[in-house]
DNA sequence: CAGTTAGGCTAATCGAAATTAGCCAGTATC
DNA sequence: GATACTGGCTAATTTCGATTAGCCTAACTG
């Protein structure tokens, strides 16, 4: 990785622990193994720092998108996936949304520098929503969504049956967020969960 | 209110708009209406000022939690009022619950502060924890045990119901922190959570 | 090889924000 | 009525952190 890339890496890391006002560019230069004004030959200002983190982001979770959103028609396509959906397939499924938002890196720092920076700025609080409301709830709405007409579960109201599935998984992600020690018990608390999830919508009611 | 207190309620407000690093000390004083060095006739320090904050709502929040026990012991006395708990009341419920997080002035700006600051300071992350994640799931799962012993509800797992009463609770109301606009859109998905929620584990099923 | 660029460094500079010093008026106390 | 306290002010002072200036070396470029 070139020091640019470096700069970005490890100043969204000390963002996302302290926040932006709280870090000076001399701990960003001292984690790149370099001195503060050499930053200068790389980015203008602290703040072109942080806005190229936000840039890259986006350019990131744009293409993230698109790729899911081809998955999500492959699903389509292929609607025996959802025909033959289990209990323990819809568990996995959970399971890997919730570990995949948890540990990717970059997610998960940006997610906290986000959550830290969220009301200083209009555009970041809609950046948050957008990536960790809004999106996850419409692609998850969009596949429960095929669960339904494939008959695996019922329900009048797809939307409040996303948010049934979504918003334990939201609450117990910004716990693990706060506090790893507990990743644990929140993994296990979500498989508790998707397993009634299913039993109160699931055929068997 | 006396001037110490008002340098409380002001460096609150700020606090919970910008965060600690960027609010300063002069910006306090202005909204008070005094300068910045007539502060230190109160407090020692601008940390000491953010120390009270925390310190009086630690002890608000302990009152407040006493008296909801109280209120606990007296519905637990009285359990004919969840006897005859309809679908109506329970989205009363929630809905007071959830009004009374969102709105209630102190807890509101406490909370949006919480949420800027817990990524710094372990202390404040536990604070956060036990104030909007554990303490309200456990007081909300004292009641729908209760609930659930009057028949009106059933499951397995009184503790993931009320995962799944409470998260969806959580999750409307840091949108609304963020996003004051989508109250109303969240207040109407309130109700149908609660609905959908009563249908799910209530006798009809 | 001379010239130029990239990227590092040290030593300023600049500005802002917290805090301190020291003065003063009003008021309460003895 | 003198004394001392409270809470305000203006004018420093101190500190710290972002940024700039200007120098240097290595590597690339013609």
């Amino acid at each position: 990785m070139d020091t640019r890339h470096r700069i970005l890496d490890e100043a969204l890391t000390l963002f996302s622990e302290r926040g932006y006002a709280n870090v000076y560019v001399g701990d960003i230069a001292e984690r790149v193994g370099i001195k503060a004004p050499s930053l200068y030959k790389h980015y203008k200002s602290k703040r072109a720092i942080f806005e190229a983190i936000v840039e890259e982001m986006n350019k990131n979770f744009a293409e993230q998108a698109k790729a899911m959103q081809i998955n999500g028609r492959d699903a389509a396509a292929d609607s025996a996936i959802y025909r033959e959906m289990s209990e323990e397939h819809l568990v996995g499924l959970g399971r890997q949304l919730f570990l995949y938002y948890l540990h990717d890196d970059y997610n998960k720092r940006f997610r906290k520098m986000l959550t830290i920076e969220q009301f200083h700025d209009k555009d970041l609080a809609a950046m948050y929503s957008k990536l960790y409301v809004d999106d996850p709830l419409s692609y998850q709405g969009m596949l429960l969504g095929m669960i339904v007409s494939s008959g695996m579960l019922k329900t009048d109201d797809v939307e409040i049956m996303t948010l049934h599935f979504y918003a334990p998984i939201y609450y117990l992600l910004t716990i693990c967020d706060r506090d790893p020690a507990r990743e644990p018990w929140a993994l296990e608390t979500l498989d508790r969960h998707i397993r009634q999830f299913d039993r109160l919508y699931g055929r068997e009611r």
